[in-house]
DNA sequence: GTCTATAATCCGATAGAC
DNA sequence: GTCTATCGGATTATAGAC
């Protein structure tokens, strides 16, 4: 519940299990969900493809599973991120570089996260936006009280939230480019952006 | 090859043609690519499965086209802007007003040229690579001037010009959000916090 | 150029032996 | 709990009549 890496989350389940939650996670984020047959995360995974229903009842189930812990790490990142900042600057920076770490070192458990939420049943998609919700609710209250204390620009915060949001999720996307920019700058260099986006002048 | 929309770019096929690239772009932007079957889409454009393979050889073809289409109009959107601002500040503004227009007004069109990238063919991705690297380049292009011009900071520049194609590209995943905000609102707030990235102090 | 019918393959999921 | 074998249906694409 407080894991802060999948493997974590999922380190009392069996083996078997595990090695099959990873094949999809790896299957799923780079062909997509729908892209990838049961056959081929079993085949990744090690086994048969009949093996994988005495774990999940179904492939729905599996992409459900990888995209709740996904949502969940991610949530906590940013909440231990906000517990060690009260001053709203250096919150804001630490959201980022909490969302933008895990977005770029993890992009492809970010781009099931973010670009598969299509394909779960429906009753799973208002769960997951629902924890969603709450971790962009973290950025929102942070840039609210900069704006009450007057170190952000009041004009510039109600889409802010969403901008930052955005170019954090975004990265999961395009990382890693061609340019060789390791995790750590872009980390930096997009706290520094969001800064300069809420800075009151 | 100059059209701003892809209806003006179709223009010249036959209508059956349209109709069906039309039902494509509708049902791939909405399920994805592999979430959607050739029956679909034949059953959308009110025509046999069969009949869409007097038009197109395959079901790749019909998204090559789609996004193919798509890059250029957002390139040829991009050109025009630049070509309309020779003020780097009043160019960066355009620029992002024209993208972030774009992925919202169009968020479906824009979601199969950002998000069905690896379900191309290799040689088609290469292609398309190659058009989306010359829109990134009039961003990179209006910014570099302004560093020289002094009204950019130059320490924000390298990573500006990621940030500020993320920002109008992910409007495509989340545009229509729950929040009611018009199309132009989101473009003239996005234009100020792209200058705000930017500006020098 | 559109249709119906179907080929050839692949899909998610299950049955039953061990 | 894993395997082999397979069910029932959906998939992309094609054949052939009109």
């Amino acid at each position: 519940m407080a894991a802060e890496t999948v493997q974590e989350a999922w380190a009392d389940l069996p083996p078997t299990a595990q090695r099959l939650l990873m094949a999809a996670l790896d299957a799923f984020g780079e062909q997509g969900y729908h892209g990838t047959s049961t056959r081929q995360v079993a085949l990744r995974a090690g086994m048969s493809p009949a093996a994988m229903y005495m774990h999940f009842a179904t492939k729905e189930a599996i992409l459900y599973e990888i995209a709740r812990t996904g949502h969940e790490v991610n949530h906590e990142r940013v909440r231990r991120a906000c517990a060690e900042h009260p001053d709203p600057a250096e919150r804001v920076r630490a959201i980022v570089e909490a969302m933008v770490t895990f977005h770029a070192e993890h992009h492809t458990l970010g781009r099931v996260v973010q670009y598969e939420h299509a394909s779960l049943a429906s009753a799973h998609q208002r769960e997951l936006i629902g924890i969603r919700r709450r971790t962009e609710a973290f950025l929102r209250e942070a840039i609210d009280e900069g704006v009450a204390a007057g170190v952000f620009e009041a004009a510039a915060a109600p889409m802010a939230t969403t901008a930052i949001m955005s170019l954090a999720i975004d990265v999961a996307r395009w990382y890693p480019s061609q340019r060789s920019r390791t995790s750590a700058q872009i980390t930096a260099a997009y706290a520094d952006l969001a800064l300069r986006m809420l800075a009151s002048r």
